[in-house]
DNA sequence: ACGTTTACCGTAAACGATTATATAGGCCCG
DNA sequence: CGGGCCTATATAATCGTTTACGGTAAACGT
């Protein structure tokens, strides 16, 4: 594979002025930058990255750490950042937490021995590993996507969960339901403590206690809602309608509600939180609140690249905003 | 930033024992090591990979280009090539073309200038940009998944397009229908083309002319497989059944039958390609042939690593299976 | 007592770029 | 005609590793 300096002698100048046409960092005359650029299509080369890394101290690469990038919500989030990574010039490294501290911490490490100049993070539940504990301390930026890890302040963009359950349980309580079911996803995440909040917000304004039994928490997965769902049905004093927190879930429990037959909305009730591109085509059309994906990711690569720039920034906190999109499931 | 001097320099080491504790590339003394792991922690030290990289001229990192991580199709097979690489130590830099030639000549530029180990690629129509081709003479070994481009010889991975169609048709064929039109996307693709040799192999065997009226290609969006449907249903003597060929294109079908207020499957039978996580939450549930693009990805690490390890190896070709899962819709 | 083996460890030269500093040549001007 | 000034280019140090070569000292054999 070429290097600069072959570049370099079939066009008779020296390495620096290669350097120099390649990234227009000085002037140089035109014939010679014409015979410079001859040299490099003639002999294919490709300046090599690493070696430029080594030297400027910057990868252009930002590493990205997701649950899992199947998550149409993830993928969704991560094609933001990185339309808007590319945009400014960096590339991205995606990673697969699985929701397992392990990995997260695993990745971490990873993306810091390869020198990202930056990270986006949706930490594994409150948690944040060890390896995120010393990111903090470390000054590499990085900003929060989704959720935030407690105790560390930094950069995020999130959701408005809080607003978000609010308008799903309120939309519950003004159709008349009074006994609403609550699925909420990993304990301790802060996504599923705001959605809760904002379900209970709603409750109480309406003068509704809170019924422990009604609140069940499953994992991320299908599976989770599939199983919290029976688990609320086989209550003695089943619910009449059921909020589900989060998009895996809640196909989790629309096949459980198929399984059994159970006429939606007639004998439940059920609206999801995070808008699925299938939403309408199912019988009756899905009631969701629906969330921003791509604006999140896109919006957080603008934070990181700002303290790029300025390391000194404060540590800024944007909400998304999110939508009730009521449909036939309710 | 801690280097491995500072380590050396806090252990009372050289660098070259430094160097040879982490990577366990000869033998060290026991309390040597246990001082230089000591002083590792102490300094919080990450060995950079990137220098790294420079000297031993590999990044243990492969780059992959795919249409579009948001497609379930492309992120599932993103999947499985991202666990199958950190598996054997490697990251994976996801770049998205959207079936545009430009960007992917600029993608693949990008990931050899990051000196990635290898590359996957979903080429573009049956096209093969400029930087493809170069790719090809270069010596870099590079895999495709799902689609092939023309006239390079390289390994692949893809689904048994031929098969899928034949018994797409042929179970609609079996259904009594004669009048079967077919859904195509990219004009050029080589998963275009062996669709649409499957479902003209069906027709043949039951004795049926191909009537080009029936055949429409769209974009590989939903828009695309909506307007696809319209066009068909507004034949003179339109088909009784639709073979939609992708998964974006089907949904867009879809969508038009539910507008329209089309029966399914009496007035219009549809079988779509690809999985999708809620087709069986759909009324009717959706008969589709199934792809496994899990597996489509990890094998395609897996050939891409056995060629890093003997650059000799001629090209190979995996069909992966697909099968019918016949549903609600046909 | 001395050469040999063995077990550890260190020195310094790459890897391929960027960039501060130096230099060479040409031109203008007093 | 010499000095000053520009423009265009070259030289060489540097980034943080890996690794080919050697070196040193203890243990051992005779």
């Amino acid at each position: 594979m070429a290097t600069i300096k072959d570049v370099a002698r079939l066009a008779g100048v020296s390495v620096a002025t290669v350097s120099h046409v390649i990234n227009g960092t000085r002037p140089v005359a035109p014939e010679t930058a014409a015979r410079v650029w001859k040299a490099i299509k003639e002999l294919d080369y490709h300046p090599n990255a690493v070696a430029r890394s080594l030297r400027t101290r910057t990868t252009h690469a930002i590493g990205v750490v997701v649950s899992d990038i199947t998550n149409p919500f993830f993928a969704t989030l991560v094609r933001g950042a990185e339309d808007a990574a590319i945009e400014a010039g960096y590339s991205i490294i995606v990673c697969n937490s699985d929701e397992d501290l392990q990995k997260e911490d695993l990745y971490v490490n990873m993306l810091r021995r390869r020198r990202m100049d930056g990270l986006l993070i949706a930490p594994v539940r409150d948690g944040a590993s060890p390896a995120v504990q010393e990111l903090a301390q470390s000054g590499i930026p990085f900003v929060f996507v989704d959720r935030k890890a407690k105790g560390i302040e930094a950069d995020a963009v999130l959701s408005d969960n809080v607003q978000g359950a609010y308008l799903a349980t309120t939309h519950l309580l003004e159709r008349g339901h009074t006994r609403i079911g609550i699925i909420l996803g990993i304990k301790g995440a802060t996504t599923t403590e705001e959605r809760f909040h904002g379900y209970r917000l709603a409750l109480e304004e309406h003068g509704l206690p809170i019924d422990h039994r009604l609140v069940v928490y499953g994992s991320y997965r299908a599976e989770g809602g599939q199983e919290a769902l029976r688990a609320l049905l086989s209550l003695s004093d089943p619910p009449t309608a059921v909020f589900s927190t989060n998009n895996l879930m809640t196909l989790g429990a629309l096949r459980e509600l198929r399984r059994r037959g159970v006429k939606v909305p007639e004998e439940l009730a059920i609206v999801g939180f995070d808008e699925l591109e299938w939403a309408e085509l199912v019988e009756p059309p899905l009631t969701v609140v629906s969330q921003r994906p791509y604006e999140i990711g896109h919006r957080a690569i603008g934070l990181l690249l700002e303290r790029l720039r300025d390391p000194d920034l404060k540590p800024r906190e944007i909400r998304v905003p999110v939508d009730l999109k009521a449909r036939g499931t309710t």
